[in-house]
DNA sequence: AAAATAGTGTCTGTCAGACAGTATTCT
DNA sequence: AGAATACTGTCTGACAGACACTATTTT
C-alpha cells in the first residue's frame, strides 16, 4: 500500500454515503515480478518519510487506497497501480489474496487487496529510471528473507512468491516474463529461473508444444548459431495448466 | 454479505480515524459448504425484506459488515459468520479471493472478501432448526444455474464450487465434510459426490494410505458386514495435496 | 573443422487405473 | 449358503525423465 491518497480526490470528499458505524480502510497492493539479470526481481516502492506517515523511508509494494470515484473495481485499481509505476499496459494479473486487521496499519482497520503481476523485464529497465528514485527492482529471495517490508508487506510478498513458484510447476506463466516472440530455450531459461534449477531440455519441448498454446512466429534471425522458431501466445491474458507438474526423478 | 448491521454496533460510532475520502464498504462472505443427501449443498440466508434493504427477500451467503471492534482480522470476521449462522466452531475455512466495484451493492463502493467452508452435514441438519426458517440449505448446482442470488453471490458461488471441485481432484478436501472417525468407503463416497462420478476402490484406497495424512482410529463396530477400519485426520487444519490429480483413464 | 546452439529419438522405470480376486461379517 | 461390504493383488499401458543423437548455423 502506497497510502498517499492520489491528489485528485477532493481533500472535502464524504464516504459514499454516511455509514453509521467504523468503516476500514480498502486498498489494493500489487507484487509486480520480473526477471533481470537472471534473477527474479520484485518492484518495491519507497514510503515518504514525513512523521505521520506510516512506515517513514521503509520500502512496500506499490499499492494505495482503492478511489471510488476512479477505480470501477478492485481488477482496474490493480491496473492502474501497475499502470502508474511501470508503465505497462496489459500485463499478467491475477487476484493473490487478502490481508485486512485491526493491526496491519497504524492508522486503523485496514485490509488490502493483493494482486500479483509478471511484466517483461527488458520493457521496465528503461521506465523504472523515467519514473523515480524511490522505486527500485529487488531479487525476491533477499527481501523476503529481511523481512523487513512496511505493513505486512514482507507476508504478501512471500506468499506471492511461493505462489508463483507454485503454479510454475505446472502452468505456461514464465511466457508472461517475455517480450513476444520468443523461443523455446529462452523460455526454458525463465522456468529454470524461477524455479532455481535445471529443466530437461527435451521434455519441456514437448510439454510446452503438447499443451498447444504457442502459435509459431517464423525463424529468429539468429544472432547465434542455429536458428531457432519463435512463438506467440495464442491467448495473452491466461496461463495454461499442465495435466502434471514438472518433478525431476528423485 | 448480510448488510444488517450488527446490533452491537453504536449508532453513532465513527470511522476508525476520519478519513479525508470515501471509503468503500468492507465485508465478509462465507460459502458454506456440506454434502447432505448425497448431494453438495451449499448454507443460503434471506435478506430481509424492509424496503430500503438491498436485494429485499432474496437469497444471499451468510456474511456481511466487517466489524472494527469485534473481529481482529478477516479470519477471525469469517469465523464469526460461520458460527453466527451454524453453530460450528472450527470448521475447514480458506480464503476464496475478493470481489470489490463500484457497482455490486446498490448503496455504494462495497468490496466482500469470501471465504468458504466445508463442513460436517449432520451436525448441520439439528442447529438448521434451531437457527431459523431465513437459513436453508441449497443443492449447489441448481443453484448456481439460477443464477438469483443478491449481490454478485452467484459469481461467488460458482467460483467456490469451481475451486472446491478442483482442488478435490488433488487434495483430502472431502475428508472435513465427514465426522471423526471415519472409514475410507465413507470418505470415497464424499469424492464421489463431489466430484460427480464413480472413483476406483483400489486406487482411491493406496492413494489415501500413501498419503499418509490418516491415523487409524480402530474398527467400526458394525452396522453392516465386514467391520471397517476408522480414521482420524493427523491434522484438522489443513488439507494434503496429492502428487498427481485423479484422473480417469479417457 | 570446430564450436555452439536448436531440435529429435529412444529407452526405461514408475505408477495410476482397471479389474479380478480374497476376507469378514450378516441374515 | 449366499449376500453384502471391506480390502488386496496383479496386470498393463501411458508417459515423463534421462540422455544420446542429429541438424543448422557462426567463426
Amino acid at each position: 500500500m502506497n497510502h498517499k491518497q492520489s491528489v485528485t480526490t477532493p481533500a472535502d470528499a464524504t464516504p459514499v454515503v454516511s455509514p453509521k458505524f467504523p468503516l476500514p480502510y480498502t486498498t489494493v497492493d500489487v507484487v509486480i515480478f520480473t526477471v533481470l539479470k537472471d534473477k527474479l526481481q520484485v518492484l518495491l516502492v519507497q514510503r515518504p518519510s514525513g512523521a505521520e506517515e506510516p512506515f517513514p523511508g521503509r520500502w512496500a509494494l506499490p499499492g494505495g487506497f482503492v478511489h471510488v470515484e476512479r477505480d470501477a473495481d478492485l481488477l482496474a485499481c490493480a491496473r492502474r497501480k501497475l499502470l502508474e509505476k511501470t508503465g505497462v499496459v496489459s500485463p499478467y494479473l491475477e487476484q493473490l489474496g487478502s490481508w485486512g486487521s485491526a493491526a496491519r496499519d497504524p492508522r486503523g482497520w485496514s485490509a488490502t487487496h493483493a494482486y500479483f503481476a509478471l511484466i517483461v523485464g527488458t520493457d521496465l529497465a528503461l521506465t523504472q529510471g523515467a519514473n523515480a528514485a524511490d522505486v527500485a527492482w529487488v531479487p525476491v529471495d533477499p527481501a523476503i528473507a529481511r523481512r523487513d517490508l512496511a505493513f505486512d508487506h514482507s507476508d504478501i510478498l512471500q506468499a506471492a512468491a511461493e505462489r508463483l513458484r507454485s503454479k510454475v510447476e505446472y502452468t505456461s506463466l514464465p511466457a508472461f516474463l517475455l517480450r513476444e516472440p520468443f523461443t523455446l530455450p529462452q523460455l526454458q531459461h525463465q522456468y529454470e529461473v524461477v524455479l532455481g534449477r535445471s529443466v530437461d531440455k527435451s521434455g519441456f519441448r514437448t510439454r510446452m508444444l503438447a499443451a498447444d498454446f504457442l502459435d509459431e512466429a517464423g525463424l529468429v534471425e539468429g544472432q547465434s548459431n542455429r536458428p531457432a522458431m519463435t512463438y506467440r501466445l495464442r491467448k495473452r491474458d491466461q496461463a495454461v495448466v499442465f495435466p502434471r507438474t514438472f518433478r525431476p526423478r528423485g
